[in-house]
RNA sequence: UGAGCUAUGGUGUAACGGUAGCACUACAGAUUUUGGUUCUGUCUGUCUAGGUUCGAAUCCUAGUAGCUCAACCA
C-alpha cells in the first residue's frame, strides 16, 4: 500500500477539474518578468506549476512577461533559463508576452469597439486624483464619453507614434466607483518610446501587466493560473477581460509566498545589497538567490525536497532556514565524497614511527559511507602530521573526547596515538605535540583490543595540497529583517563571510571537480568555487555539520 | 476609518462534522573509526466569545489579530 500524501489546495482544485471533466489535462506556466534574478521564491513557484504537470498530465510553459521595456533585459531571459533548467525542470514551449503584441492590440480594439474603452488624455496625476481613495469612490475622467470612432482614431495614432510620452493612455471603461481599485478604469495601455529586448523599436505603446498577463494566459490556454496573494485583486479584473473579450476561460489561483528567516526576499532589497556592495554580485553565495546558493553548493535536489516539505497554502509564513539547511544536509549526506582538511594545524610528530627513505604508507579511505558501493581512495601518513588545534587541550572539560596529554585518539582511516608531550615556544604559544603510535591499531585491521573515544581527521605535514575556504553565515542578524525598527540593512551580519586563505588538504582534492560535492571530515560540506580563483584551489562551505558538541559547550 | 484574504505546537503543513497527524527544531537515550549518519523515545497546538449538533479545528454569528489594495511596475 502506498501512503496517500494529503493534496494541498491547488492541487484538489486540479483533481476535482479532471474528475469532472472540466478539462482532459491541464496547462500551468511560470510567468517571470525578466528584469533580475531568480530567488528561492520563484523555485517555490517554479517546483509548483512544473510538479502539478508531472503529477497530473499536461505542460508548463516559461513565458517572459516582458511588457515593460525599459526595465528588462536578454541577460535576465539567460539567467532565468539557466536556473528554471538548473532546477530540473523543461519547459513545453518557451514563450513571450511580447510574442502577443498583435494579438492584444487587436484586443484592445475590440474593446474600443465594444465601447468598453477609451483613450484617455489626462496625465498620470491627473488620473491618480480622480481614482479616489478606499473610502471614496472616484470619478469620471472627461474624456471618458468620447465617441468609439474618435477612441479608436486616438488609440490607431498612438500605436503610429503621434504622441509623447504619458500624453495619453487606453483605459477600460468599468466603473469609477467600483469598491475595488483596480476596478475603477484601469489603464490598458502606456506609450513609452523605448527600445524592447525583442521587438526592437516596433511598438511605442506597451500594455499593463492587467492587459497582458491573463490574455497571454489564454492564448496559451492556460487551464491554472497560479501566482501570489498579493494579485487576488487583480482576479477579478482577469475574469472582466476574459469575459468581455469572449476568449479562454484561464482560472487564476493565488497562493502565499515563502519567506525565509534570517533573509530578505524582495527584489528591491537583494537589489540594494548588490549595489550597495554589501555583497559581491546576484550570485553571492550569501544570497538568497538561486544563482548565489548554486554557487554555494545547494544542490536541486535539496530545493525540491525543501518546497515539498514547506507545501503550500494561504496563509502569512516564515520558514525557518533550518529546513533548508536539513535537506541541502541530507543530500549531501548520501552523495558528497569524505575528504580531510585541516585548517588551522596543529603538528603532531609520531616519535616512534619510522619513515623509510622515498616511501610513503598510503592508507585506504572510503569516499562514502554512506554508499555500499563506495570507491576509495589512498592518503598518504606519515611521521609528521597536522591535526586541527582545538582538537587538542592542555586541561580538556568533562566529556571531550579529543586529545590532550596522557590521552589516546584514533587518526582516521589511520592509527590510535597517544599525547606524551607538548612543546611550547617562548610566549608559551602550543607548537609541537609529540606522541606515540600502536602499530596494532591500524585501521581495518586493528588488534590492539584499544577502545577509544575520539576519532580526528588529519593531514600528512608533508605530502598535502593548500587551498582556499570561504564560510558563510546568515546574512541577517535577526530572523526577519524587513519587519524589524528602522532599515533592514542595519540587521546585516557583518560577520557573514569568514575567509581562511590557506587550509592544508589530503592530496585526493588537487584534483577536485566543479560538480562534485565534498563533506570536509568533521567540518561540513564544501564544493568548488565557480568564479575564476587564478588556479587556486577555493572552497565555499555549502553548510557545516551538525554539532551536538558545539551546542554542549555552550550549555557549560 | 472601505474592500479582499488569512488564523492549528517554536516553524511549516494535514485532518473535508467522528481518536488533532506528519516533517523540521528542541530535549533524552542507543549505535557509531566523522561529537556526522542511523535508530528509539519525550515535550509543546486548534485566536476569543457565543450558537447549531449526540459530537465542532471543521458549520453559523460577533469580535480580535495579521497581510494586501489608491505605480502610465509586475
Amino acid at each position: 500500500m502506498t501512503e496517500e500524501k494529503s493534496l494541498n489546495f491547488i492541487e484538489e482544485i486540479i483533481e476535482a477539474d479532471l474528475k469532472s471533466g472540466k478539462y482532459s489535462s491541464i496547462v500551468t506556466r511560470f510567468p517571470p518578468e525578466p528584469n533580475g534574478y531568480l530567488h528561492i521564491g520563484h523555485a517555490t513557484s517554479i517546483c509548483l506549476n512544473f510538479g502539478l504537470t508531472q503529477k497530473f498530465g499536461g505542460y508548463t510553459n516559461l513565458r517572459f512577461d516582458d511588457t515593460n521595456p525599459v526595465t528588462e533585459e536578454t541577460e535576465y531571459v539567460e539567467s532565468i533559463k539557466e536556473d528554471v533548467k538548473w532546477l530540473g525542470f523543461e519547459w513545453k514551449n518557451e514563450l513571450y508576452a511580447s510574442d502577443y503584441f498583435e494579438q492584444l492590440y487587436g484586443f484592445a480594439l475590440k474593446l474600443i469597439d465594444k465601447g468598453l474603452a477609451y483613450v484617455d488624455d489626462l496625465t498620470s496625476e491627473e488620473i491618480a486624483a480622480l481614482k479616489g481613495s478606499h473610502t471614496e469612490p472616484g470619478k469620471d475622467s472627461p474624456f471618458r464619453s468620447r465617441s468609439i470612432e474618435e477612441n479608436r482614431r486616438l488609440f490607431e495614432a498612438m500605436r503610429a507614434g503621434q504622441f509623447k510620452d504619458g500624453e495619453k493612455v487606453l483605459r477600460a471603461k468599468i466603473d469609477m466607483a467600483h469598491p475595488n481599485m483596480l476596478m475603477r478604469d484601469p489603464i490598458m495601455y502606456r506609450i513609452k518610446h523605448a527600445h524592447h529586448h525583442r521587438t526592437g523599436d516596433q511598438w511605442c505603446i506597451y500594455p499593463m501587466y492587467d492587459f497582458a498577463h491573463g490574455q497571454s494566459d489564454s492564448i496559451e490556454e492556460v487551464t491554472h493560473s497560479i501566482c501570489t496573494l498579493e494579485f487576488v485583486p487583480h482576479r477579478e479584473l482577469y475574469d472582466w477581460f476574459i469575459e468581455k473579450l469572449e476568449i479562454f476561460p484561464s482560472h487564476q489561483y493565488e497562493f502565499a509566498r515563502r519567506n525565509l528567516t534570517y533573509t530578505v526576499m524582495s527584489k528591491r532589497k537583494l537589489l540594494q545589497l548588490v549595489a550597495e556592495k554589501h555583497v559581491d554580485g546576484w550570485d553571492d553565495p550569501r544570497m538568497p538567490t538561486i544563482s548565489g546558493m548554486r554557487r554555494r553548493g545547494y544542490t536541486p535536489e535539496a530545493f525540491r525536497d525543501f518546497c515539498d516539505r514547506v507545501g503550500i497554502a494561504k496563509r502569512e509564513n516564515l520558514v525557518d532556514v533550518g529546513l533548508l539547511e536539513f535537506c541541502v544536509r541530507e543530500h549531501l549526506n548520501k552523495v558528497a565524497l569524505r575528504r580531510m582538511v585541516v585548517f588551522d594545524p596543529l603538528k603532531v610528530v609520531i616519535r616512534n614511527y619510522e619513515e623509510k627513505l622515498g616511501e610513503v604508507e598510503m592508507l585506504k579511505g572510503e569516499d562514502n559511507p554512506e554508499d555500499p558501493e563506495s570507491t576509495v581512495r589512498e592518503i598518504p601518513f606519515g611521521r609528521e602530521l597536522f591535526i586541527e588545534r582545538d582538537d587538542f587541550m592542555e586541561q580538556p572539560p568533562k566529556k571531550f573526547f579529543r586529545l590532550y596529554p596522557g590521552g589516546m585518539v584514533r587518526l582516521k582511516f589511520a592509527y590510535i596515538i597517544r599525547c606524551d608531550e607538548v612543546v611550547k615556544d617562548d610566549a608559551g604559544n602550543i607548537t609541537e605535540l609529540r606522541c606515540t603510535y600502536i602499530p596494532e591499531s591500524k585501521s581495518g585491521e586493528d588488534t590492539s583490543g584499544i577502545n577509544v573515544k575520539g576519532t580526528l581527521h588529519w593531514v600528512s605535514a608533508h605530502n598535502n595540497v593548500t587551498a582556499e575556504v570561504r564560510l558563510y553565515d546568515r546574512l541577517f542578524k535577526v530572523e526577519d529583517p524587513s519587519n524589524e525598527e528602522g532599515d533592514f540593512k542595519d540587521y546585516i551580519n557583518t560577520d557573514s563571510l569568514q575567509v581562511v586563505q590557506t587550509v592544508f588538504a589530503e592530496p585526493a582534492l588537487k584534483t577536485a571537480k566543479m560538480n562534485e560535492r565534498y563533506q570536509f571530515l568533521r567540518k561540513g560540506y564544501f564544493t568548488l568555487d565557480t568564479k575564476d580563483t587564478y588556479g587556486r584551489l577555493v572552497f565555499n562551505r555549502t553548510v557545516t555539520l551538525k554539532d551536538s558538541w558545539s551546542k554542549e559547550q555552550k550549555k557549560a
